[in-house]
DNA sequence: GCCGTTTTCGGCCCGACTGTTTTCAGTCG
């Protein structure tokens, strides 16, 4: 039987929520935090959970899952859902943890308004609020009430949206489920899934084959997931299942398959352009109908078309066409170019592995280096690094340099950017280390003008390498903060400041256009996992993906280089 | 909840910001 139990970002949710309800509960705010911790490490872990629990493997082996937890993750895999959880979730309106995610409302004031005031959804909130009724309510006034009103507005507007990591293995195990149980022929996955987007809407798909045939498998498929299946016309069934995006499944005729694939995989943008051409290249009215390409592959059709074959990653309408046409479209980089990784976290901060153990995950990984760059001390909740705590960790790393064999771990620090653009520590200190990585972790309010004057000066100090996140986004959460980005970019050409991409799903900073604007001004970027974790550093790939979508190359990326390369980079910037 | 352990229970994430409750609770990073 194959795995169609669920995958381990499945778990990782389900923790959360439980995490969600019981910071609802008023419970220890430790326990909460420990099933977050469980989730998060969960979503790192390459191996499906489902499989190593049939297997009898023990999961108490990784950090932050315990005797309960484990238990729990059991509960998930056996039934599919959590007793616990369905208590909470009875207890609580359906609403109510909608409501907690809106920036400003808390556990606390969004059960009082569902208690004493029956909002339930955030559209009751969004109701209350433009009504002036919100204002009046203890703990709110005028500014909350219009902070939650444009919250509302951005995000009511639009339709429930995804980030690629938590629907990739959600479309793996669909992919996996039609070829090994139900042996459909190729299902073929397009649209913005192919491209790589951050942001993921809708998850299209072609099949080869007839409604007949395929309705069956799906009803059976969604019935399992507790979701539903939709007939839209004779070639065309959508598949929506609560929490997931929906699947669009297109039945294609398989002489038509190549042509399909080009126009389902996009973007518009990229559609019309290449329409365009064809009309002039080929001499014909209507590429995606024309006899002239049936039967070939999307590799033929390019050929035909004579353009070089173009990544689907790159296909938004930013020049590609153009480029392929003179056949020098930019050699995407690959994740095996990648030899080391320039932000991670370790205990000494937040995060959760010792500086050993990420070398020896590293050296699994097929890194040549690492660099360790914990917070700096302004961050004190999470035990930020003042000069002392740095130069224990500089003797720690010089020490374990000396015994270990096959990869050599580099001293850094990410510092924090203050509101004035000075830093958090002095150069005295930062001289001594090999990396430093400046970013911003608070004030994200400030004026275009000021927050760019900020990052501008911490990048013309001699000592700071890296700009981390550079536009501090949270995808869905948090909006990047306001920065002139033309002026960052000629900053960083002539300092010889580098930009990160932050591989953090939520982060993907920076993204895709701006990396190609910087890549376009001859700026360096350095794609880093910022890992928190030993499991953390896989995330690498998400950055991996952006890149290509900035058109990035392996000469564009710092980290594609050798230890001494990149070091000497540094010390010129020091000069 | 987990972890580490001097194996049985205490420590774990604490301080700044916000808006308004005027002395602080709730939220956030």
């Amino acid at each position: 039987m194959t795995d169609i139990g669920p995958s381990n970002e499945d778990i990782a949710q389900i923790l959360e929520e439980l995490a969600l309800y019981v910071e609802l509960e008023g419970e220890n705010p430790f326990k909460s935090r420990a099933f977050k911790n469980a989730a998060q490490t969960i979503r790192g872990i390459d191996v499906s959970l489902s499989q190593m629990i049939r297997q009898d493997k023990d999961l108490k082996q990784f950090t932050g899952i315990g005797k309960n937890i484990e238990n729990k993750i059991k509960e998930i895999i056996q039934t599919g859902s959590l007793n616990k959880l369905q208590k909470l979730r009875r207890k609580y309106p359906e609403g109510i943890l909608d409501i907690i995610k809106i920036p400003g409302i808390g556990p606390k004031q969004a059960i009082e308004l569902c208690r004493k005031y029956g909002l339930k959804t955030q559209e009751d909130i969004y109701k209350f609020a433009k009504t002036g009724q919100l204002r009046l309510l203890r703990g709110f006034g005028e500014k909350k009430e219009q902070k939650v009103i444009s919250f509302l507005d951005k995000l009511l507007s639009q339709k429930k949206s995804f980030k690629l990591p938590e629907v990739e293995p959600f479309v793996k195990q669909f992919i996996n489920y039609l070829k090994e149980v139900k042996r459909i022929g190729d299902p073929f996955v397009v649209g913005s899934f192919r491209r790589k987007k951050d942001i993921i809407r809708n998850i299209d798909m072609l099949f080869k084959g007839s409604l007949e045939e395929v309705v069956p498998i799906l009803k059976d498929y969604a019935l399992q997931k507790n979701g539903g299946v939709i007939i839209r016309s004779q070639d065309k069934v959508e598949i929506e299942i609560k929490k997931k995006p929906n699947i669009t499944i297109r039945l294609i005729e398989p002489s038509q398959f190549g042509i399909k694939t080009i126009f389902f995989t996009g973007s518009k943008k990229f559609n019309k352009e290449l329409w365009e051409f064809s009309k002039e290249k080929l001499n014909i009215g209507n590429l995606w109908d024309d006899s002239i390409v049936l039967n070939l592959t999307e590799q033929e059709i390019f050929q035909k078309l004579d353009i070089e074959f173009i990544s689907p990653e790159l296909r938004e309408g930013r020049g590609e066409i153009e480029r392929g046409v003179k056949k020098c479209l930019p050699k995407l980089v690959e994740e095996s170019d990648i030899l080391g990784d320039l932000h991670i976290h370790t205990n000494y901060t937040d995060g959760r592995n010792t500086i050993q153990e990420y070398a020896q995950s590293a050296i699994l990984k097929g890194y040549e280096y690492i660099c360790i760059t914990d917070h700096s001390k302004r961050l004190r909740m999470v035990n930020g690094l003042d000069e002392k705590a740095i130069r224990r960790q500089i003797e720690e790393i010089e020490s374990i340099n000396q015994d270990i064999q096959g990869i050599e771990i580099l001293k850094g620090i990410e510092v924090d950017i203050l509101e004035d653009g000075s830093l958090d520590l002095p150069n005295s200190i930062l001289k001594d280390l090999d990396i430093v990585i400046a970013s911003v972790h608070s004030k994200f309010q400030l004026p275009k003008r000021s927050q760019t004057k900020r990052i501008i000066r911490a990048m013309k100090n001699p000592y700071v390498n890296i700009i981390g996140h550079p536009t501090g986004r949270l995808i869905g959460r948090r909006e990047p903060y306001a920065i002139d980005m033309d002026e960052v970019i000629n900053c960083a050409l002539e300092t010889g400041c580098i930009l990160e991409l932050n591989s953090q799903p939520d982060r993907l900073d920076l993204n895709d256009y701006y990396l190609k604007l910087a890549k376009d001004a001859g700026v360096k970027i350095c794609i880093n996992s910022d890992a928190h974790d030993i499991h953390g550093l896989g995330l690498i790939k998400y950055g991996i993906y952006q890149a290509r979508r900035g058109w990035l190359e392996k000469e564009d990326i710092i980290n594609t280089l050798s230890k001494e390369e990149i070091l000497k980079i540094i010390s010129n910037k020091r000069v």
